[in-house]
DNA sequence: TAACTCTATTTCCAAATAGGAAACAATGTG
DNA sequence: CACATTGTTTCCTATTTGGAAATAGAGTTA
């Protein structure tokens, strides 16, 4: 029996509080999960969970051995970091979360060239625009960008800087007429990101432009698309953007005008030794970003 | 792979500096010894050991890693035995060490009745006569009588006092007179104990008195067979001849003189915390030998 | 109270793994 | 230069693992 695997896994069920999310989580079936837990407490002599189909309880053995696991697992974890540190080989898995959108534009090609460099390292990327525990389920990174909420027991550190681009199509401008100031905004289809922090108020000119427009999306990639078939302007990240802008799809306006920055977080957990193929991955994307003009 | 199971192996591969060693001692095979530390060098991503066919070393890494994984191992053992002491219920196993001729006499029956007494308990005993190092074999216990060359790292505990009896059959005091005085040993045929401290002298009487006799041998239950079998006197603990002489097989001689006493020691390990099965034994021990007289 | 839903557990079976015997390779020894 | 000893590899079987599905149990809702 892999007694440290069915230690790991009793420490998430209680960080969860059920074998079946532990499960899901992990990837293999809620019965491998029972068996294991029940082997545990079998070779250890001792119950650790009051289990009831609907609820789990410590018992105070199992609030003990608890503690001791966790202990017992980090130094294990810090005793390979440390290895790995000596032998200056980066394997093993990176389980990363980051928003849907980043993960589609900015992020895809530098963690391309960060799977070519180091081949020891696998990836195990979750892209997703819900803002999830990071701890609860395991997360060695996460990217998010000017959020700084940070979830507690999480480091927070600037890997980029973005900032925005407002984009029109070159047909849309044609139609509707040319955006030469903050102002001629109030006369456009204007889109609205769901989840921008100053809602319908573009951060543009003096005191910023209420918007309006047919479109409201959660997504800044669904957006961008619509204004490449110049249904109207976005107010777009630039690493979203960006492509479109090269390759002339869209154009940008009011380029001149200042926009609030955007910064991209690299969060992770405190822990006393990361593993370093942690570390140097956030060193890589630092250095990738740097080198692609978002320093 | 059972990583720890891994660790434990390569924590002892170290400490014996042999993979057949380890094999032996453990019970299996080298196979399995030298596809389980490859596994562990695998799964970590560094080579532990240098080898040689004739000669291991520790890398640097490995040395790094040694000394975690004994820290980890031991903090491992604690939270176990931290569990079993909260449930009162002890299990596992114990791998004492006892010179033969205690083992087959005074030992078996209090063994027995531990057995009896904690099903849990599984014991792994090892009758020998050869001081072997008992750290290195990985004991987690040791009795021993009268020894007090102690191993390092090791506490000696008294679990009971035992006294000499000098044994005779009644057909050979027929035939060769009576033993009244300790001067009469210099006529009768007395055996030696070839580990005995004083060698030919047996501490009785004022100085002592030198015997001599047609056998020598190095095992108190065979000397003792030989004295049942009417060929001499032996100088016998009473452990060994207690049953014989209970039985009338044999007579004590000389039982009112003085003669130096003897302790039975446990030797076991210094840990942090000891196993409670363990503790519970050497109790055990004590109490039964109180209880059967060895008080 | 009964149907329902969401748990953990058990059962059963296919697939993977563990683990030993023996052959093999390599290195220090006499 | 044989020899003895030690770690590795190979090969094969017995055991174990682990998932799918059935089962069982407890809270919730109609």
């Amino acid at each position: 029996m892999d007694k440290l695997r069915a230690m790991r896994w009793f420490v998430q069920v209680v960080t969860q509080g059920s074998f079946s999310k532990v499960a899901e989580q992990t990837g293999v079936s809620k019965s491998m999960i029972s068996k294991q837990i029940s082997a545990l407490e079998e070779n250890l002599g001792a119950r650790l969970l009051q289990r009831s189909t609907r609820r789990l309880k410590l018992t105070q053995t199992g609030q003990d051995y608890l503690a001791r696991c966790r202990d017992i697992l980090a130094q294990l974890d810090e005793a390979e970091a440390q290895v790995q540190t000596l032998q200056q080989t980066p394997k093993g898995r990176l389980k990363i979360n980051a928003a849907m959108a980043l993960g589609l534009t900015a992020l895809a090609p530098a963690f391309a060239e960060f799977m070519r460099r180091y081949p020891q390292v696998e990836l195990d990327v979750h892209l997703s625009d819900e803002s999830l525990d990071l701890l609860e389920h395991n997360f060695d990174l996460g990217l998010r960008v000017a959020s700084c909420s940070f979830d507690t027991g999480y480091v927070g550190k600037v890997i980029a800087h973005f900032d925005y681009s407002i984009c029109a199509s070159a047909a849309y401008l044609e139609q509707h007429g040319p955006i030469r100031t903050p102002d001629d905004l109030l006369n456009h289809q204007c889109f609205e990101y769901s989840y921008f922090r100053h809602k319908n108020i573009w951060p543009v000119g003096a005191n910023g432009v209420p918007i309006s427009g047919r479109l409201k999306a959660n997504n800044s990639v669904f957006i961008l698309d619509m204004v490449k078939q110049g249904l109207g302007v976005g107010f777009i990240p630039r690493f979203i953007s960006h492509q479109a802008l090269q390759s002339g799809e869209v154009e940008e306006v009011l380029a001149e005008e200042d926009k609030p920055p955007m910064s991209l977080y690299a969060l992770y957990p405190v822990r006393h030794f990361a593993p370093p193929r942690l570390t140097l991955f956030i060193e890589f994307l630092q250095q990738w970003f740097a080198e692609h003009g978002y320093g």
